[in-house]
RNA sequence: GGGUAAGUAGCCAAGUGGCCAACGGCAACAGACUGUAAAUCUGUCCUCUUCGGAGUUCGGUGGUUCGAAUCCAUCCUUACCCA
């Protein structure tokens, strides 16, 4: 079952701009067409899932997907929007992170499907035994330094000054769909709606060096209702590595989504059609405190992400920790409990330290580092942010082995959603 | 190479000799209210602290002064204009 490339983005608010005649080609043949990723870190986030899904999606619709990770192009940085010069890495670690990178994008794209199997490509080979001279001829002269300059990504750092390296990008950019265009008979690419200008330079670039024809597409880049950037949380960025946003923070991020944009979210991550998406809405609107469409697409990308037992596991340490009251925890094995915590949120203190009783402060930033520093701690526990076992701390109070769980275990809050074990020994 | 302007906390930005750990805004974190939502109100927001304080900051380095983000010298970075 095919389906059509274009109406399913559209629907699922997933197109921002195509060039005229891309819907055209993509009814009428099977269409190679890639998106490129920046190695600027060891791991994608829930950013780049945009485009991964855009590339899910163009393989659903019986299309060939290549995944274009930037060893070239990262070593040069794109300058759409960014305000300022970016700092080189190192050939090192773009290497490293290029292999990260890789590794996850060959979760969610179907090599195997025969002739629209995905591939991924990296720019550096093709750029590697390029020797300026030749590019400046072979791409430069083609494309005119007015329309380099007139683009978006241009302009706003004429301001504050822009190095020739990151002016140099596009060019760059626009190189490869010349080369994969030539090489490889990719004729569309797409990208987030940052990356229009990048992309046409490429297809100007085939146009005039070539004679040849090659279109754009591409997605709006994802808002909060609030305008906050997505994909952010207090701790940070949100990572697809598990080692970097563990699979139960991966599901609370999304569980958390605001209503006003969670709609939009399940429409562009979740692989369901468009009448069970309907559905849910629907039934989503009538209960909203349920958070139905927030439980929903927060399992199906924790499983697709990680895995089915993964999700599991998150489900059921959520449900330990908000949806139980403290006698349900306290009916937990040692087991379930060790089970419900990772080890970054795990802390080992001695148990001779309990028996003489111990102060909040010295318990939580002495001997754990649930807090960086005793100050710390004391502001939290005054401003009443912090709980130990599911009570509220007061900076006068002590624990002692009696407050311990099976003999063993604390359970430490700081603020409503952020838990912490502690186990004496 | 010449001239002009600028560089203050995560970001924006006020501050022109003591009242400055530095107005204000954003972001962030926490509390109340809620649906683990949004909005709103409140608190925190350089580091450590025995909560009395202590230490380190205003591009870098030196200097003037009892005292410098603030004055002087010099260097670095950036923008604009000229060559």
């Amino acid at each position: 079952m095919k389906q059509n490339f274009i109406e399913e983005l559209k629907w699922r608010n997933m197109l921002q701009d195509s060039m005229p005649g891309t819907e055209e080609l993509l009814n009428k043949e099977m269409v190679r067409g890639y998106i490129g990723f920046d190695p600027t870190a060891d791991s994608l986030g829930v950013g780049n899932l945009v485009q991964i899904m855009t590339l899910l999606h163009f393989q659903r619709a019986g299309h060939k997907p290549i995944a274009l990770v930037g060893g070239a192009t990262g070593m040069v940085g794109d300058p759409s929007g960014k305000s300022s010069e970016r700092n080189m890495i190192n050939e090192e670690t773009l290497q490293y992170n290029l292999g990260c990178q890789k590794k996850q994008l060959e979760k969610f794209l179907d090599f195997n499907s025969g002739e629209n199997a995905a591939e991924i490509v990296n720019n550096y080979d093709w750029f590697k035994n390029f020797t300026f001279l030749d590019f400046i001829r072979d791409a430069g002269k083609y494309i005119t330094v007015n329309y380099m300059m007139a683009k978006d990504s241009v302009q706003n750092r004429l301001e504050n000054g822009m190095s020739f390296t990151e002016f140099s990008y596009q060019l760059v950019q626009g190189y490869d769909f010349y080369h994969l265009w030539k090489n490889n008979g990719v004729k569309l690419q797409m990208g987030g709606s940052d990356q229009w200008g990048n992309i046409v330079t490429g297809t100007e670039l085939i146009r005039k060096k070539a004679g040849g024809e090659a279109f754009a597409l591409t997605t709006p880049l994802i808002k909060k209702a609030d305008g906050s950037k997505f994909g952010k949380s207090e701790n940070g960025n949100i990572w697809l590595d598990p080692a970097k946003t563990s699979p139960y923070k991966f599901y609370q991020f999304w569980l958390n989504a605001g209503d006003a944009d969670v709609a939009n979210y399940i429409r562009i991550f979740s692989l369901k059609n468009r009448a069970e998406i309907e559905a849910l809405e629907q039934e989503h609107l009538a209960a909203p405190h349920l958070r139905l469409l927030q439980r929903t697409l927060a399992e199906e990308i924790t499983a697709r992400v990680h895995s089915e037992e993964a999700l599991q596991r998150a489900i059921e340490t959520t449900g330990i920790l908000f949806g139980t009251s403290f006698d349900a925890f306290k009916a937990l094995s040692s087991t379930e409990i060790e089970d419900a915590f990772d080890a970054d949120v795990t802390f080992k203190v001695e148990s001779t330290l309990l028996e003489n009783g111990l102060d909040p402060l010295a318990l939580l930033a002495e001997h754990s580092s649930i807090y960086n520093s005793k100050g710390e701690a004391r502001k939290a526990i005054q401003g009443n942010g912090c709980s130990l076992n599911k009570e509220k701390v007061s900076l006068a109070q002590k624990f002692t082995s009696a407050d311990l769980l099976h003999g063993k275990y604390l359970l430490v809050q700081k603020g409503k959603k952020n838990y912490y074990l502690i186990v004496a020994n």
